[in-house]
Formats: C-alpha cells, sequence, structure tokens
DNA sequence: AGCCAGGCTACCG
DNA sequence: CGGTAGCATGGC
C-alpha cells in the first residue's frame, strides 16, 4: 500500500471500523435540502442532534422549513417551535438572519466569509451549510476532531479551529464526499470516547 | 443532581 | 489578540 500521511490513515482506519456514514445528515423535509440543512446547522450550535430534529419536526408541522414562511412567521411561534435544542431567543434571531442573506442569494452559492458576516454563523457553522448544505469541499472541525486529533497526537492543546481546518485540507484530496464522510467518522468515533478531555 | 451536547456573541484585559 | 461568561433545554 502506497505510503498515507497520518489524516489519512486516520480517515481509512475510521471508515474500517465504522463503515461509510452516507446520507449521515438527516434530511426531514427535503423539498429545500440546503435551506433545511443551514437551519439545522445553527440548530445544532452546542445541542445535541437528537434535540434540533425535535425542533425541525415541529417546523415540517408548521410549513416552516421554507424561507419566505420563516419571515412571515411571529417570532414567539419560531421560538416555541426550536424551544428543544435550546438557546430559543438567540437561535430565533440567527435563523431570521441567515433567512434573510439566503434569500437574497437567489440561488448563488455564498462564500465562506459572507456567511461568516452573519450575526449567528461563527466558523462551526459556516463550514457546516457550505460542507452539508452546498456540497463545497469546506472542513467542518467540531469539538469531537479537536479531542480526537490530541488523542492521536496530530494537534497540540492550543491549536485552533483554523489550524485544525488547514490540516485536514492540506492532507486529505480536496472533495466534499470526503470531507463529509470524515467529519460524520469522527463524530461517531467520539460519540463512544467517555470523556471530555479539551 | 450536576455535567454535557455536532457554538456564537459580547466584552474583558 | 486570547480567554470567558452567558445563553436554554433535555438526556443521562
Amino acid at each position: 500500500m502506497q505510503k498515507m500521511n497520518k489524516i489519512k490513515r486516520l480517515y481509512y482506519k475510521l471508515l474500517q471500523q465504522y463503515g461509510t456514514q452516507q446520507s449521515w445528515w438527516p434530511i426531514i423535509w427535503n423539498s429545500d435540502k440546503t435551506f433545511e440543512i443551514a437551519i439545522g446547522s445553527i440548530l445544532t450550535q452546542n445541542t445535541t442532534f437528537i434535540s434540533v430534529i425535535k425542533s425541525l419536526n415541529n417546523l415540517k408541522e408548521l410549513n416552516l422549513i421554507t424561507p419566505q414562511n420563516i419571515l412571515n412567521i411571529d417570532i414567539d411561534i419560531l421560538k416555541t417551535a426550536i424551544k428543544p435544542s435550546g438557546f430559543l431567543n438567540q437561535k430565533a434571531n440567527y435563523i431570521i438572519n441567515f433567512t434573510n442573506f439566503y434569500i437574497k442569494l437567489n440561488g448563488k452559492i455564498p462564500t465562506r466569509d459572507e456567511l461568516l458576516k452573519i450575526k449567528g454563523v461563527g466558523e462551526e457553522t459556516a463550514d457546516s451549510i457550505l460542507l452539508f448544505g452546498y456540497n463545497q469541499p469546506s472542513m467542518k472541525v467540531d469539538a469531537y476532531t479537536k479531542r480526537i486529533f490530541l488523542q492521536y497526537g496530530l494537534i497540540n492543546q492550543n491549536a485552533k479551529y483554523k489550524d485544525i481546518k488547514a490540516l485536514i485540507e492540506n492532507n486529505l484530496t480536496t472533495n466534499y464526499k470526503i470531507y463529509q464522510e470524515f467529519h460524520a467518522l469522527l463524530v461517531e468515533h467520539g460519540k463512544t470516547l467517555s470523556k471530555k478531555i479539551v
């Protein structure tokens, strides 16, 4: 076998252990997947995805997984719908902020910098939207990623988001499917690790 | 019964 | 710049 860098080795090791994680991001509504994934990316901030699913189901029942309807509805109804995933006051506004931006895009793919200007969209959420919502090869780094990389000695404690992102992007083939797969695998593996060491 | 979850903003020094 | 309190809820 060809000589691989450590990131690639980890990728294939996890792939062998857990198998492919295709369609790892669950789709509830499936009409505007990009929009749905973006809203899910905001809702998932510092929350378990189980809670996000509940919120997305609430939104679906209210027919709110559509940009126009979200902007037309009373914000208190939006807050009630997303309550299961926590931080309802700020996330409701974050969702509205993103929705306004999304409508103005008119189908265009946003840049990462444009996304980062939205209040409520930080680095991880921006990458999540690009990678899973738009199928763009922009690696998403999360707490699991950092934890696992620390454990394998691939980074040190003070590595920052952009450092880890660059490390991965420089060592894997630039391909959104591979990035999606890798992230999903890291989450699956991360969930099996017992304690938070970051 | 406290800690953590698929973070971000605002504000501090 | 780096560090951190606050944000809200639910699961274990």
